[in-house]
RNA sequence: UGGGGUGUCGUCAAGCGGUAAGACACGGGCCUUUGGAGCCCGCAUUCGGAGGUUCGAAUCCUCCCACCCCAGCCA
């Protein structure tokens, strides 16, 4: 089955709802909302809710509310509307005139409540937050009645006004339901409609002294709005039957209330509480820092809603929990960058080229393409001149295999210009770096082609140095270290799997003279580099500021990442390094001689789990893993294994065997408790994982 | 040990009794004035496990296992 007027595949929303309208429920109608609690900035885990309300509503000819749920005076704050309501237009959807808050409904929710009294269905409760806690009974144990379940219904009338008026402390009484303290749902044993908060609300002002819990108010705004199909998320599940239960007492509109499950996102984290830490920590910016997973944050950081809004689709709806791979998500975002993106050229790490051949004093303007994806995007010119600069990397004196870029005696093109040959290296005389490059060009190819038909494997991006603008570039890795930083199993201080080098800062960077006149809405691909905006915070024309949105895929890396790993005089010093611990388990032989069984019987060897594992600042070579060997607490090992696990977190969860009885090796980055098995082969190295139904701690034999 | 959910490729995710879609990732190849983009090929004999029903089961039944949510006067 395929969604009207898409590719893409039905969801089981989609399915019920196209159902229901069949059935000819709601008479045909469908109508959605998207319902934020003002207390917070929305994030990409909201733009899958959005996407869902305000798409399906219009897939299926109908509508989409926007409705803030406003029941808490004392938490939400009317900034965060603003902000919600910009969130949502930019992402592209229009609620119209239909912009409803919670309050809006206090009135009607009030009669509501009168009504439930009436029919001997709610009462006022003295009992304090304690108590009713208590008196809730457990998972496993029913609860008992509150003392005051059975008041009149004249008594409780009058309380409930007394409450209206103030009467009463805050915490002194609410109102509840009376349905069952016996249900197994804990969310039927007499729930709190109502409680007294003496605070001022930010739309009702000093109206209200009781306000509805959100229990009491989500369901009937649904009702109130004609919402037909009202979606929400897992955890919502268990108060659907007392939603439903206050839509029967009442006798008003019932929607249909469907949950589906959050989106989560690898190496970042999504709830509000974790966010604010971040923000309230300093360790990031804002709540629209670049790095932040906010919609505030993504925009700033180049994000498109387009490239939102295609994610939002292809990660799909269901009931399973999951985490989705960020990958996706950049790729979503290259895939329409790649498409509007103007290409432009800029130098991170410059390195001068000077151009012995090419005349003092000439500068030629070179026609170079917008975009190759799309000629009705134009061209530029671009000068070129004596000397130039060139990104520091492009150049090797030694160049490995496969390395196509710019050698001593190797000709590369400098893109839409010449070919280049490097003739002479110029080294700063105390660092021995190099400072310079002497290059000639070969006029004849001048746009980059050659008409003998020579070829040459490396393209090259530049910037003429004369006509150079400058500006700072930031470069964004992911937040975390970690796959799965907001996991409870990493621990509470997810704060400590922050990733150290999530933003990189290159001052002075080099870049071509249009640039100088980029503006923060304007998406740019930098040629070899990735795709850039300017930053619409901290850019001045004094000093323009770049974001790196995300990088091209970048194939060489690869192969550097995976030679790094298969690279023999590498490996030798692996096992160097693993080495020094053997010593300390005894009088171990090594593999050769024969031993006897009791010798290896000395050794501890014990199933561990691996909780965290990350890279060790300061050493190439060692990572550190936090391993529960069942021992109420986790040991620190750090293993000289780095060069096979160039992202350490992917051995988070994993059973490794560990030496449990070695004496603990005080390192320069700390205790080392312990050794994990690793494997050496000829173009190996790896961690030794178990499989099988083993506990930490289990021994090994 | 109560109730409510969920388990299909590394990660998402279709599938609804007729013999495992698609996407990302990954691997290989072609092409290329971005090692970008594009194009082609490969990638679950198997659907948490065990039984059963059936000519036929990821889909139906039974039992089991794992994980998530619920004891706010938060939403």
């Amino acid at each position: 089955m395929k969604r009207p007027g898409s590719q893409a595949p039905m969801d089981f929303i989609r399915t019920i709802i196209a159902e229901d309208l069949k059935a000819n429920k709601n008479g045909g109608r469908v109508h959605t909302r998207f319902p934020p609690e003002p207390n917070g900035y929305l994030h990409i885990g909201h733009a899958k809710s959005i996407c869902l309300n305000f798409k399906i509503a219009e897939e299926f000819g109908g509508l989409c509310n926007l409705r803030f749920d406003d029941t808490n005076p004392t938490k939400e704050e009317a900034e965060y509307v603003e902000s919600i309501k910009e969130d949502v237009r930019w992402l592209g959807f229009d609620w119209g005139d239909r912009l409803y808050y919670a309050s809006d409904y206090f009135d009607q929710l009030y009669e509501y409540a009168l009504q439930l009294i009436r029919d001997g269905k709610a009462y006022v409760c003295d009992l304090s937050p304690e108590e009713i806690r208590a008196y809730r009974g457990t998972l496993t144990e029913p609860g008992k009645d509150s003392p005051y379940r059975n008041r009149s219904v004249e008594e409780n009338l009058d309380l409930f006004e007394r409450m209206r008026a103030g009467e009463f402390e805050d915490g002194a009484c609410v109102l509840r339901a009376k349905i069952d303290m016996a249900s197994p749902n804990l969310n039927m044993r007499d729930p709190v409609l109502y409680r007294m908060l003496h605070a001022p609300h930010q739309r009702t002002g000093n109206k209200w002294c009781i306000y509805p819990t959100y229990d009491f108010a989500h369901g009937q705004s649904d009702s109130i709005e004609g919402i037909t199909h009202s979606l929400c998320t897992l955890e919502f599940e268990d108060h659907r039957p007392l939603y439903d239960w206050f839509i029967r007492q009442l006798r008003i509109f019932a929607p249909r209330q469907i949950e589906f499950a959050r989106l989560n996102l690898s190496f970042t984290v999504m709830s509000k509480r974790k966010l604010l830490a971040l923000v309230q920590g300093g360790h990031v910016t804002g709540w629209d820092d670049p790095r932040m997973p906010t919609l505030s944050g993504m925009r700033r950081r180049g994000y498109t809603p387009e490239a939102i809004r295609t994610f939002c689709e292809r990660i799909g709806v269901a009931k399973k929990e999951s985490t989705v791979d960020i990958g996706l998500l950049e790729h979503c975002l290259r895939e329409d960058l790649n498409r509007r993106a103007l290409r432009r050229m800029a130098v991170l790490h410059p390195l001068r080229v000077v151009i012995d051949n090419y005349p003092e004093d000439q500068v030629e303007y070179l026609d170079a393409e917008n975009n190759p994806e799309d000629p009705a995007m134009g061209s530029r010119n671009i000068p070129f001149s004596r000397v130039l600069y060139i990104e520091r990397e492009d150049f090797r004196e030694d160049p490995p295999k496969k390395y196509f870029r710019l050698a001593p005696g190797r000709e590369v093109r400098l893109k839409h210009a010449y070919y280049i040959t490097c003739e002479r290296v110029v080294k700063d005389e105390k660092t021995g770096d190099v400072a310079e490059l002497h290059c000639t060009y070969d006029p004849e190819t001048r746009g980059g082609w050659s008409r003998d038909g020579r070829r040459v494997k490396g393209t090259l991006h530049w910037v003429s140095a004369a006509h150079a603008g400058e500006a700072q570039v930031r470069l964004y890795d992911h937040l975390f270290v970690v796959p799965n930083p907001g996991d409870p199993k990493n621990g509470a201080d997810f704060i400590s799997l922050l990733n150290p080098k999530s933003l990189e800062i290159v001052s002075s960077c080099k870049i071509e003279p249009s640039l100088m006149s980029a503006t923060p809405g304007t998406h740019f691909q930098f040629l070899r580099l990735g795709y850039f905006c300017m930053d619409a915070i901290d850019s001045t024309p004094e000093r323009l500021v770049f974001n790196r949105s995300v990088t091209l895929r970048d194939t060489w890396a690869k192969i550097e990442k995976d030679r790094h790993k298969a690279d023999p005089v590498r490996k030798a010093e692996e096992i160097k390094e693993v080495t020094p611990a053997h010593g300390q388990a005894g009088d171990i032989k090594t593999a050769g001689d024969k031993i006897a069984i009791d010798d290896f019987a000395r050794v501890d060897l014990r199933v561990g789990v691996v909780r965290e594992a990350g890279a060790v600042k300061g050493a190439k070579k060692l990572i550190r893993l936090m391993v529960d060997l069942g021992e109420g607490r986790l040991r620190q090992i750090f293993s000289g294994v780095r060069s096979a696990y160039p992202d350490p977190g992917v051995l988070t969860g994993k059973k490794v065997i560990v030496v449990a009885n070695l004496k603990p090796r005080q390192m320069s980055f700390g205790l080392s408790e312990g050794m994990v098995l690793a494997g050496v082969g000829e173009d190996r190295l790896g961690i030794a994982t178990v499989e099988g139904d083993l506990a930490p701690g289990d021994k090994v034999m």
